[in-house]
DNA sequence: ATATAAATTTATAATCATTACAATTTTAGA
DNA sequence: TCTAAAATTGTAATGATTATAAATTTATAT
């Protein structure tokens, strides 16, 4: 599913992002590739077709998405950040062999733990950890 | 509450862990600090006492209590790991604020979704990020 | 249009948690 | 007591992220 250019600039605008051509093209990346990429993964992949690309532009624009809540940040590995363009409440799974990430329908929206009545929660993130079927068939 | 080194011990060996000294105190950090400490935290309020700790030392021991399911490590932070000597199940609450971290209580025991029953599930981990009530105060 | 200021991008260097590695020390068993 | 294995230690390396400043692009006012 391609995604015209002048439709991303205008949700971009919609989020008050200034839609430059790296913005475009990093959520472009992140719309038709929802694997949950690293900094490093987005960059590798749009360095190919642009040239003059830099990785603190990726940082920073995923910094800008992250605040403008048009991503949202997953610290689900120990060493270094994921981003979620699916910015619904659901949960992910992480298969601790081969490393994939699964997303899983999980609804939390309206609920609120007993203790946390006096807080302000903004965001809610569950991680289950695990093998995932593939790798099961494997170890079996 | 003072922990007997005596008990602490047993309860390493408990775990199929050797109770050297080393671990016999970082264990004790753990259950009278239940602060989800990071490395460096335990590091510092050791080396006070054992001059001679390193830190490799602190890092060797928490991935062996880990992978004996002794504590259980957060990876709220985006930075640096954390570590819960509360293997139970239940949420932490992140406070954007001041980044205090808090416990509540919330139970996925037998809790699987739909698009989980292939896979193997080790580890759920509930992360809620906001606001906590001193700091609302303190805005207000 | 053009000059100027602001925003964005870029390249490089610095930071810092974590890991790798090898040497030293301690522990356990013969 | 001797020897091998395990644990600890110190140092160096790794790698994601951040800081910083220069260069480029964009927006605005004249």
């Amino acid at each position: 599913m391609p995604h015209a250019n002048s439709d991303l600039a205008a949700k971009l605008i919609n989020k008050n992002i200034k839609p430059s051509y790296q913005r475009i093209r990093i959520f472009r990346y992140l719309i038709e590739n929802q694997n949950h990429p690293t900094v490093d993964q987005i960059f590798s992949a749009l360095q190919k077709e642009l040239l003059t690309l830099s990785k603190t532009t990726v940082y920073n624009t995923l910094d800008l998405f992250v605040d403008k809540k048009l991503v949202r940040p997953l610290t689900i590995e120990e060493n270094e950040l994921r981003f979620d363009i699916n910015v619904e409440d659901h949960g992910h799974f992480k298969c601790e062999s081969c490393g994939q990430l699964f997303d899983f329908h999980i609804k939390l929206d309206d609920y609120i733990p007993q203790e946390l009545n006096k807080f302000v929660i903004n965001d809610k993130n569950i991680y289950f950890n695990g093998i995932c079927p593939d790798c099961l068939k494997i170890k079996n």
